[in-house]
DNA sequence: TTAAAAATAAAACACCTGTTTAAAATCTAC
DNA sequence: GTAGATTTTAAACAGGTGTTTTATTTTTAA
């Protein structure tokens, strides 16, 4: 066989999870889609949860070590950050996610919102418990880039960057469409970060 | 009866909902906790789909003459206004909707969310249908504040807004909890509304 | 009071869900 | 080549879904 079925589960299942988020999405579905029998899901993947995350945890375990890397880059850096130096850090291992599979960052990000907004959020528990320094090594770095701001308000910044992110991509597709019809305006995934960078930067750097 | 059943319909929805995604909330569980019969909901709404749209109408229709006003108040002024005061201008109605239902803030924050990232996105199409004007009013005081701003980036910075928004206050149970736990810091809705609106302006105030 | 309209109720409909079972097929190593 | 483990298959399981039908009750108006 070209592919295994396991794999084949995977990109299946991380095609349909992101065009239709995880709760609209049947097994039945997604076997059908990779062409394997419906019982080999709960026999490779335990679960439809457990294959949730593995979905997920095939774009994780590729683009944590490249933003950590790079927040370890800003910390250990003779001189201070700024948070456009900070933010900007994002960008090549997001577009490191195209190498892994075509449209492979849209689809991270895709995937990423929907885990953080569908039901219960066991997603957000899975990534805090798996990636949790390297979350932290984020937020040292924003700390470096901005000394004035409390703990406090770095967090809810932070979490108010994630939710600009992850939103956008959960529904670019749409804002995409709008966009080319109203602005004869092509974005791509890439144009669309290089978008929100300023946005971003400025946000976690207004004055409190 | 203390209250008709169409009533009752609409908030074990609406609690549900918020609570649950509109997914994960079955007809049954909806009418087992309004205490009415199954087959109520397709005789007073039609459809789930429609019995959703009703709900986020009840706070729509409240909540988009008001900022509607606001909107009009700034374009009609003698002196342009600035973007802290544009956004600013959306405490007020929110909080308005505290006034409509114990919580209602929250609650039709954490609908508008579900609304907008949950499957194929019908409630943007409902919203922009019924309320295009109130939005691109806004849009003509942000361009008053910033002139120096695109189309296209107003359009795309509005859209990170309403993503961080809507983001943060669909996560904002899990969000609390961990402030509470982490910084002493007991946050509640109109807290955060006033933690975000420097956060927005600035993002939107960005240079490009 | 009575006839028409509106609302409620129980039951059935047709279909979809994740998961498990047990048999068959395939692959691996001796 | 054959025994043993691994993988794939079809079928069934137990339960859930939104919606519709039919009958009954309640409300409204003449």
């Amino acid at each position: 066989m070209r592919q295994g079925t396991k794999s084949k589960i995977l990109d299946a299942a991380e095609r349909l999870f992101a065009e239709r988020g995880f709760a609209d999405t049947s097994l039945r579905l997604i076997t059908s889609h990779a062409e394997v029998n419906l019982a080999s899901v709960n026999y490779h993947f335990g679960s439809k949860k457990e294959l949730i995350q593995a979905v997920l945890m095939r774009y994780l375990e590729q683009f944590m070590p490249l933003v950590d890397k790079a927040m370890q880059e800003h910390i250990e850096s003779a001189t201070p950050p700024n948070l456009d130096q900070v933010f900007s850090s994002f960008i090549d291992p997001l577009l490191e996610m195209n190498q892994v599979k075509k449209h492979g960052t849209a689809m991270f990000l895709l995937l990423l919102g929907r885990g953080y907004t569908d039901s219960q959020g066991h997603l957000r528990k899975f990534i805090t418990h798996h990636f949790g320094e390297v979350l932290s090594r984020f937020q040292d770095a924003v700390r470096l880039a901005y000394p004035e701001l409390s703990d406090s308000d770095i967090f809810w910044r932070l979490h108010f960057t994630l939710g600009t992110v992850v939103f956008t991509m959960a529904s670019s597709t749409a804002l995409k469409e709008i966009a080319s019809a109203d602005f004869n305006e092509e974005l791509n995934t890439e144009g669309l970060i290089r978008k929100v960078i300023p946005y971003l930067a400025a946000g976690v750097g207004a004055p409190t």
